[in-house]
DNA sequence: ATACACTATTTAACCGTTTATATAAACGGT
DNA sequence: ACCGTTTATATAAACGGTTAAATAGTGTAT
């Protein structure tokens, strides 16, 4: 905490101007190698840090982005950051990334307590509403938002956003299970009231609709997103009167719960239960068996974000909206009901 | 993205200078109840809203701390970012939480790009040595060591350190088993490599030479402080040769994946294998059966630390040392071997 | 020699705040 | 009416950098 090394420090020290020393250590504008040597030389006796808010405040750009999604030790999520920061890396972007850990107020101040500190944010709403977003952030650093508001929002905003196909990837997978035959098809829900979760329950209801199946409110249980809420909302169709012959999981990681829960009361899967996730993170290519899922590649869908966040940080004015479609990957965990005995 | 309202902008607005909108924002100074209204008509009006970065440059102090752990998805880490979070709270500091998810180059990176834009740190070095966190955060932001590093460090440093008695918490905790009449006791280490997982294993071995016991390496497996790499861990131990009667795991929730890998094969607890954690975290108490463990609550942890930074950075000049004891906290995890029959 | 064009360095303005100091206004006491 | 005090506001100097524009310096062509 003593005293800071100022750049005027430096140009004393080193018998030049400051201009001449911001010019050196930011190799913006040709100097002699002497003077070059010089100011170096001052550099390191005086261990020179520049001041990186003072530099900021006059550049007005702050290499400094921040992600913040809802639990970072999701796989899922953990793979997005990864990518995110791949792409932000190569900008010269640091990326802090924020967990929420699905609390509201979390949310909340995380894009309170980081706008002005940050140049961008990658939000990942999940009870934030468009109009919450919309006022935390009014004309300050950029917002992307990955993923859709529980309420869709009339007036067309002025943020970037990057969509995935919830409701028609979920649709997609449903419809796959009655193809192969199912008739009662079970929905392991992701965090009750999330925009992913509902639009991918829309999904499944769309699908049954279609098919002219009834919806089963016993075969419609609550999740969270997590391995443990799989297990537990496995365990609990199981153990109902009449178990569905497939489940379709709101995301893979409730998905590998799932399965566990159901491998550990002796089911056989997919010969007796069928299970479809949703994500495509890595392990479930890898799992056994594998995971049938509507893919949504993190990665891609990092890439994609963090480039759309560069994008308007690089000048682009108006408002981007990509989506990626969620296609569904066929595996080993899905497979025609047992004939009823 | 537009033109950002400067203080200048409110001041010409308002008719007033720019001193008295600043002290009337910040309420530093009394000024007339007339002018203080048309300063806040202004404000309201142009939208007003203070560049924090030229603030934060001005007064020296930016109200930003950082919490860097290795897995904020381990309850531990949890409970200890909340109670950090409250105590930092109440002083008007914000904190990010950064989760370097036990990656050596994440940890650094963290370190680095966030130096210079926060006014402190609490660190848990997983990978970092001393030598690392002394050059990469010179004598800017004040860091306060949340643990130990792995190798001590032999100059006396100038950081703070709140640290937990790892190695006496662990002796404890195997003392205990061997006061039961335990002989053969297992070992579920922490992440390889890592200060704490180390000076719990010195801890075991302490204890068992202590009793005149033997190490016996197949009862030492290896973890990496997950529930899942406790389940994994204790399989191998049971698998072998000759089981022990007894197991001490690494922190709280590789016991409950111990605990679970060991009911699942049939195993009562603690009527056939007594189980021992580490850390007590709030689940410990909870489960069945409750956990016997070394107790260093995370909330006081994180209380003790975070009041430790806000100290630093109120003042404090000379680097404080404190210690947390681990206790050990016997609950119905643990009993005597059944005798052999 | 002188003018001219380059080039390397410096001067000084600026980024948007805070805050010490200066100034002006109001007041009260003699 | 004049002079201190007090009080409310304004002026201007920080904070620690960047950068456009000015300047000094060098070399070449006339």
């Amino acid at each position: 905490m003593k005293q800071q090394v100022t750049i005027r420090d430096v140009a004393r020290h080193a018998g030049v101007s400051v201009a001449t020393v911001s010019h050196v250590i930011n190799e913006t504008h040709y100097v002699t190698p002497g003077l070059y040597e010089r100011v170096f030389d001052a550099v390191r006796t005086l261990n020179y840090r520049p001041n990186k808010l003072a530099r900021a405040l006059s550049q007005k750009a702050i290499p400094l982005l921040a992600l913040i999604v809802p639990d970072i030790s999701n796989p899922y999520w953990s793979a997005v950051a990864r990518a995110v920061q791949d792409v932000t890396d190569r900008h010269d972007y640091s990326v802090i990334v924020c967990s929420s850990d699905g609390l509201p107020e979390r949310e909340a101040r995380f894009l309170r307590s980081l706008s002005g500190w940050v140049s961008g944010m990658i939000l990942h709403p999940y009870h934030l509403t468009s109009e919450h977003v919309s006022r935390l952030s009014v004309d300050e650093a950029p917002v992307v938002i990955l993923g859709d508001f529980i309420s869709p929002g009339k007036h067309p905003a002025h943020w970037d956003q990057v969509t995935s196909g919830n409701l028609q990837g979920a649709q997609a997978a449903v419809e796959h299970l009655i193809q192969l035959g199912h008739r009662r098809i079970g929905f392991i829900q992701g965090t009750e009231g999330t925009p992913s979760s509902l639009r991918r329950l829309a999904g499944y209801r769309a699908a049954l609709e279609q098919a002219g199946l009834p919806i089963i409110d016993d075969l419609l249980v609550s999740g969270d997103y997590t391995q443990a809420g799989g297990r537990r909302a496995m365990a609990a169709l199981l153990q109902g009167a009449e178990p569905p012959t497939a489940v379709f999981c709101a995301n893979d990681l409730s998905a590998f719960g799932a399965l566990e829960a159901a491998q550990l009361r002796g089911y056989k899967i997919p010969g007796d239960l069928s299970i479809v996730g949703f994500d495509d993170i890595d392990e479930a290519a890898t799992g056994s068996p594998p995971l049938t899922t509507v893919s949504q590649p993190p990665r891609l869908v990092g890439t994609l974000t963090a480039e759309t966040l560069i994008e308007r940080l690089s000048g682009r004015a108006e408002p981007a909206r990509r989506s990626i479609p969620g296609v569904l990957v066929i595996r080993q965990s899905t497979a025609p009901p047992r004939p009823s005995a």
